[in-house]
DNA sequence: AAGCTCAAGTTGACACTGTCAAGTTAGCGT
DNA sequence: ACGCTAACTTGACAGTGTCAACTTGAGCTT
């Protein structure tokens, strides 16, 4: 939080528009788009979706109300904006994932399950806003959150391509299909989770090893 | 919809408060609270959560901004008012479904899976509603919908040991955590439909079919 | 070097929100 | 007939997203 702050003082000091190094009568802020998106990040982690307010976050960075109407076109995309990152991070999950070749095909299943739900807890409130209606009901996603959002999708569906193959489904099965229950089963339970309507959070590990046990009993491997 | 209003309007005219069968000069509405659920539901159905403000609401039912305060502690009481009513609702949705004697076991699992996903996706404003970090996060829910919801949830986890009894299911798992799982299955892919992620809703059917057969493929029955 | 352009930043304003405090109305039981 | 009190009212406040109109100043052209 100060740590990323910091790290985009020293992005703003190596751009050539800083006329000197003290950061005095700045009137051009330098990169204010990604230090919107930064501190943005912060108060959605800090305080949750609800009290990220654009007059806050400006007032936050120093700078006035509508200066962030000349980065982002509304609120919206600003939120597409924190969003997209969150994708690129789940998605780097994701594959690091797969690439434990050490594990057997069961023990990366377990593991991408159980990897997803913790991703979901550790950041509720960036998870909540990555798959929540506020940035996809209406058309309202950014082409940008898409481009980062969908490879993301996809990564997953190609994972069960790979599951199929190794036996731990059928493989006559539609990836798709099989992929979009699987997803929506790890989507459900980390949701139900991050809403507060499962409240003991000890019992996660449990859950997942019961959501692995009911999708693999049948498998071959 | 007109015709909740209308039933609303019948019930106030049984009312001994109203003076007159005219309802002029009702300084005194009458039953404001089931009126103001009602209307809200509306509402909510019609154009969306975020669309309901008390003070539309307020002027819909024809009473002025701060009345709905008598009746309801703040808005987020009046929202636990509307889900708790949606409970009922997926409540009675259940206990018919798991009451259809003349079906086999495995259809009355894949009709709860199915029931349950058409339940979401007939009302999903309600739904989101229902099972949203609005009214559940931070100790916000209300005495009241507790008491609707519980039941609920426990009804599920009583329809799940059924199903072990009857051999969907090992009977020595712990049914708490099949339940919770099979709901997060449920809840995630209603979510990821209502949410507008997964678009296609020609697909649900198929997509129901195949959690059937994910979870099935090894049960006895 | 002077001047122009145009993105980046500014203030003021508007309509909307939830909610509190203080006042008014009228139905009920005594 | 009279008050009590729940139900309902208006006024006010702080907060929100967003638009329109204005200012600033960095960088390119001449």
């Amino acid at each position: 939080m100060t740590l990323s702050r910091l790290l985009v003082r020293v992005f703003i000091a190596k751009l050539p528009v800083m006329k000197n190094i003290e950061e005095k009568s700045k009137y051009h802020h330098g990169d204010l788009r990604e230090t919107l998106l930064v501190v943005a990040t912060e108060m959605l982690q800090e305080s949750g979706l609800k009290e990220v307010s654009l007059r806050k976050l400006a007032s936050r960075v120093g700078v006035s109300r509508t200066a962030p109407y000349h980065h982002f076109k509304d609120k919206n995309a600003l939120l597409c904006g924190i969003a997209e990152k969150g994708f690129e991070q789940l998605h780097q999950i994701n594959k690091c994932g797969s690439k434990l070749e050490k594990l057997s095909v069961k023990e990366r299943f377990y593991r991408f399950i159980h990897d997803y739900i913790q991703f979901a807890n550790n950041n509720p409130e960036l998870y909540e806003l990555m798959f929540g209606r506020t940035i996809w009901k209406d058309e309202s996603s950014t082409l940008e959150l898409r481009d980062s959002a969908y490879p993301c999708f996809q990564f997953q569906v190609a994972m069960t391509q790979e599951w199929q193959k190794q036996g731990l489904f059928n493989v006559d099965d539609n990836a798709l299909r099989v992929s979009q229950v699987l997803w929506g089963t790890v989507h459900g339970i980390a949701k139900l989770f991050i809403d507060g309507i499962y409240t003991d959070n000890s019992k996660i590990d449990e859950i997942c090893d019961y959501a692995v046990r009911l999708f693999l009993t049948n498998s071959k491997e």
